[in-house]
DNA sequence: CTAAAAGCCTGACAAAAATCAGATTGGATC
DNA sequence: GATCCAATCTGATTTTTGTCAGGCTTTTAG
């Protein structure tokens, strides 16, 4: 099957630019399997065993607060690679449980893989290093964001950065196809599922966003970008 | 003086365990400084040049949010690295502000320095991670918390870990010397200094802590652990 | 196909926290 | 020591957001 052959991209940002031997290892080095909807890559706690590498479908990482509620923590596309914090962290074990979103082809990389490649290619490690370092920013800008933004402003900044990443142009606007509840979307921004839905009904009441099903579209993407306060 | 020619020590998170030759052309090529409290070490935005080592003083990394409120993203301490999520995010400009809270020695090692020795020594790059890596895992933490702790369980968890980070043992308790300010404290917590203050005032008068000027002494730190909501 | 469950939505109310206003203290400066 | 300015503190009020309760709709499972 051809999924299961495929090679890692050349222009991959963390398996790109390897040495052709190098790639090839990683390239017999891989397990590859498939995950349904709502499938566990890895559980908060578990020992450590690689990262993981989607190559279709789409993934949520998060993490349980104290009363039980998730937090996600991040979104996954296909060629976003999970669990890199965790390996390198010192404490050998996941801290954070990753979810498949949509069901999909999943490469398992082991750990010992990447340390053993990292030692012969420099350039594994940089690419590491920076898809660390763009996590930690972006980590922080939502930590601002929680700390002084309020509800309304982070669910129209989620629209809008969702809409970036995953959305799709159409005749009337931006479709956003990502499969997530109610309860995912208020999980994104820290709030009560009732809010979150409030919200969204706000919206479609001010004409900024239409609803269809699972499916929203944005459809007057600078009014969003107001509401959010984003000073881009 | 002594403060200008010390090496970086042998069991340095980051700069320790390198081979002996880079050790000692990491020494050479660092610029070290003094600066006051509340001077700028770098600012969002500014070009990246390198990342600073703090070697005594104390200093903040802080971003500001829509309304001009600072958020505290992280304090350091002697022995910490200020800059590292910047010199390997691929946008090259700082994404953070640093200043100090302390006066004191910081050196500045420039990011070709640090780029030069990654290529050569793949233990550097390994601690490399193994820092990004942490720095992720307590953003990651910091996320839940602001989403979902209320403020008075996050005002406790501050106090646990600033006691934990920079507090020394006193017969009554522990000693916070801290020169922060109310606001600091808010900033660090993401609230209003007004919520801050009263919640300090609350935990006076149910004897968790005592306050003496700036200094904070934790005299029931099991009682500010259950306050906090931990689960460690 | 039908029942049961899960998810979505709305209103009413309660709780948490921000804002505003003013009083008090503390430290720096002359 | 007297004065000024900033930081701290407290109370009153408003705003935001969470919680609870119930109805409706869509999926899922048998």
């Amino acid at each position: 099957m051809d999924t299961l052959h495929s090679e890692m991209s050349a222009s991959h940002p963390i398996f790109g630019n390897l040495h052709k031997e190098l790639a090839h290892e990683f390239n017999d080095k891989r397990h590859i399997r498939f995950y349904k909807k709502k499938q566990a890559l890895y559980y908060v706690g578990n020992p450590v065993i690689g990262v993981y590498f989607i190559q279709s479908g789409r993934g949520k990482v998060y993490k349980t607060g104290p009363e039980g509620k998730q937090y996600i923590l991040r979104l996954a596309n296909p060629q976003d690679v999970l669990g890199l914090e965790s390996i390198f962290n010192p404490i050998p074990y996941f801290s954070s449980t990753a979810e498949m979103v949509e069901e999909g082809w999943v490469h398992l990389i082991e750990k010992q893989t990447i340390l053993k490649l990292l030692a012969k290619d420099y350039t594994l490690a940089l690419n590491l290093m920076t898809s660390l370092a763009a996590q930690i920013v972006s980590g922080d800008d939502e930590r601002v964001d929680l700390a002084q933004r309020a509800v309304r402003e982070r669910m129209a900044r989620l629209l809008v950065t969702l809409s970036q990443n995953y959305g799709t142009k159409i005749k009337t606007g931006i479709r956003l196809s990502l499969k997530l509840s109610r309860e995912d979307i208020a999980e994104m921004i820290g709030t009560a599922a009732e809010s979150a839905i409030r919200l969204l009904s706000e919206f479609r009441e001010e004409k900024i966003i239409g609803v269809e099903g699972k499916d929203i579209i944005i459809l007057d993407e600078a009014r969003l970008v107001r509401v959010a306060n984003l000073n881009i």
